[in-house]
DNA sequence: GGGTATTTGTCCGTATGTATG
DNA sequence: TCATACATACGGACAAATACC
């Protein structure tokens, strides 16, 4: 079947289905389609395109209309003959100079930062969004509540309640742009003169913003629970920093006992606080979900962050933050002046995709995405080599490989590289210096790769790193 | 197999396939039908339930993709394991009721931080909005530069030197969620240590952010001119925190010299920065536009700051931070990090906005809007009474009450307030406590008021403040 | 036990309704 | 009113699995 690459101009002068029916029509009248040759179906092209599938009809009907093509009910559209149809003037368009120079330098990304491109609601985000521009108008021009949208921080709790075991009311959460925000809110929250405890390795950001904002910074070590409490006892540490779901980057998830005794040390003195960062754990594909963190403390030591970068688009920009009654206090006072850092229009859109159901839709979906993805990434390492065991795995969307000795990580990733994969190094995650392993840890994320991509990917990996196609 | 009872209402508002979908969905949920159970086929149930099998299928798919059942091909659909499927309900949706609660206690509300409600181009901005969900899917998904898009940086820096006479390439742009944000950057770029001299009365939120980010904090006293340079030399402070244009409250306009004595005030030490506020610029309504103080400042010591929300609306969440070069650096080198605040979306919005000559109409249409009513209320207040001074008219969007002796501020508004109509006194603006005028000074913010409102407000005041109606 | 009819998911084209500008 | 685009609903063709003779 004749695989088309057509890219639409929307919103252009050119009605889309006729900058699809112009494409193929030229395509057949310069050969490139011989007759007799299956086209795509209206289905897969449309969702190739990424319009609605009568728009591809529409396309395809003029192209039969006019003779172009010829439809075989039930079985698929084929191109004609074309001798003898008029051509008045067959243009051969010239390629206008490609724009993807600058990509593709990689073929393959296995960021572990990614997030699926293809499975965002586009359609339902559209719709919400020209409802809120219509119907909620004054809105507007209201400044809003500092902590985010009532009705909004409502939703958002109802689903942390559900969902993660997160007790909290409305009144406790603080709406703002991006954990990278809310950190820093936190932090102007909590004043200064504090010592905050980080897992190593660790959220990078997080590291540089308390470094940046004066704090001091003590790392502690990480075992196969997560940090160890025996070690940040030790510490002068008044502020612990755990991301026990699945940890960034080592993808631990701390067990039950561990998370005890981690509360356990927020409570032994006054003022102690944990900051739970619960950036991914929307995605968990083994055994039952765990609760967060924040729903076994009974103390309000616990501060929890969540985000919707991960769950459904980075570019939205809305995380929100779940603090302990003490802390509310300290932010009424301190900090509860300062504006949100949302858009009104886009909290009510994000408010409408929760309370319509949309969000628990999109989640299950991209669970259920990301699980077949996990899945077939773990069964493609297994056949491709056996010098490596895999952590970090049945929650997030990365995983760990650690190479046994003899390999180094540069050379890991600079021979992925030369095959045009493109894979992380642990010890970039580590801070002060400090990187204990002296063999390779890859992490591969596979939020951005399908399921064929996946299967090139570790082919060529295999390849680079084995030596054998 | 199990055995579905369903009732399908043809017709309904709920489509066929996403009735068949839901019910399904919820037998799962709820146990009756258990994991690894076989559903009846789409030829099985479209016939039992008198509907397409497409109609089926549709709904089947649905299920699929959301993990709530598996299929295997030729042999059926099972029910899937549904441990970690996320299931939200949703509590009460926030009454709409007491959303207004709060509100129309007064008729008329001179708020000086409001802006028209009806003069927002929604139709616009919808169309924009869609154009952007259409047309740059893929931009959802990549997060951005942290300074916020190039393209936008560059539309706001082609504005601003037309405008407002600022000299910036884009990157020395800061695009952010508000002011306030854009100071409690600013603060975490500039780090710690630093004196900062406010303007005494001035914008509160900038005081209680500097405050709270425990910057050392002195107050100037303002003439006619605006904040006393004098008096500034004579302090400790490196920074200087002014709104030269119109300042917040007095409404005072910096003349050049006195812009120019500053500007030798910081070049007179190292590391000293004056932060121009120019937040409500836009908006002239006798004489030349006067430039920014940033455009005279050669030697890079003013830190420009602007802000959409009073220009477009505040729900926007959109303002922009210059830097000179210096600043830039300790930017890159502090807070380069710190991904942006801003919804790339709206980033784009209004990047096209303005691009396409809809922002350069949108102002020309709002400062002949507000002119008109300044002009109005000017009018309307020379008929009220003689006991007072107006000052802070010609620009912006509020101006002020000064009265003779013998009326306190506090009476003048319970007065205006008892006959429904809101007023603001100018000693909520001073900080540390100073509030040096003993007669009364109201602010009369008249953005959102149109021509009707703005007369009968006026004719209310008179009763209230002079008796006769 | 091997051929055959049936069942099944999957793919397909088609028709009509609806929202928007 | 009309063009454009999307949503919903319909039923036939195909190939693999399976049940049945």
């Amino acid at each position: 079947m004749y695989e088309l690459t057509i890219s639409l101009r929307q919103g252009d002068r050119i009605p889309l289905y006729e900058q699809i029916y112009g494409y193929i029509r030229n395509e057949i009248r310069e050969g490139r389609i011989s007759s007799g040759e299956k086209l795509p179906s209206t289905r897969m092209l449309s969702r190739h395109l990424d319009v609605s599938r009568s728009t591809v009809e529409l396309a395809y009907e003029q192209l039969l209309s006019e003779g172009y093509i010829e439809s075989r009910p039930y079985r698929g559209y084929y191109a004609a003959q074309i001798e003898g149809l008029y051509q008045i003037h067959p243009v051969r368009k010239v390629g206008k100079a490609d724009k993807k120079r600058n990509r593709a330098q990689y073929l393959y990304d296995f960021t572990p930062n990614g997030v699926d491109l293809n499975s965002f609601p586009y359609n339902t985000w559209r719709r919400l969004s020209r409802e809120c521009l219509v119907d909620d108008r004054a809105e507007l021009f209201r400044l809003g509540c500092p902590q985010g949208e009532a009705g909004l921080r409502s939703a958002i709790s109802a689903y942390l309640h559900q969902a993660r075991g997160v007790n909290c009311s409305p009144e406790q959460i603080v709406v703002g742009a991006g954990n990278d925000y809310l950190l820093m809110l936190l932090c102007a929250v909590l004043g200064t003169g504090h010592r905050v405890a980080l897992e190593n390795p660790t959220y990078k950001q997080a590291y540089r913003m308390f470094k940046n904002l004066s704090f001091d910074i003590c790392t502690v070590d990480m075992d196969q629970k997560g940090m160890r409490v025996d070690v940040l006892d030790k510490t002068e540490a008044d502020l612990a920093f755990v991301m026990p779901s699945h940890q960034y980057p080592l993808g631990t998830v701390m067990p039950i006992r561990r998370r005890m005794e981690l509360l356990q040390w927020s409570v032994k003195k006054q003022d102690r606080y944990i900051i739970e960062d619960d950036y991914d754990s929307e995605f968990r594909y083994k055994g039952k979900p765990i609760p967060a963190l924040q729903g076994y403390d009974a103390e309000g030591r616990v501060i929890y962050i969540g985000t919707f970068s991960k769950s459904i688009a980075p570019a939205i920009r809305m995380s929100y933050m779940v603090m302990p009654e003490s802390v509310c206090e300290m932010y009424h006072r301190r900090c509860g002046f300062i504006n949100s850092t949302v858009s009104k229009v886009d909290q009510m859109i994000l408010q409408k995709f929760i309370e319509d159901g949309h969000y628990e839709r999109h989640l299950n979906k991209m669970r259920a995405l990301y699980r077949n993805r996990h899945d077939i990434l773990l069964a493609e390492l297994k056949e491709m080599g056996t010098d490596f065991s895999i952590s970090g795995e049945n929650a997030g969307v990365h995983l760990l490989l650690h190479f046994g000795s003899g390999r180094t990580e540069e050379e890991m990733i600079r021979l992925a590289a030369a095959n045009g994969v493109r894979v992380y190094g642990l010890s970039e995650y580590y801070v002060d210096g400090a990187s204990p392993s002296e063999n390779a840890v890859i992490l591969l994320g596979y939020a951005n790769m399908d399921e064929k991509k996946i299967k090139e990917a570790v082919h060529l990996l295999k390849k680079a790193w084995y030596g054998n196609a």
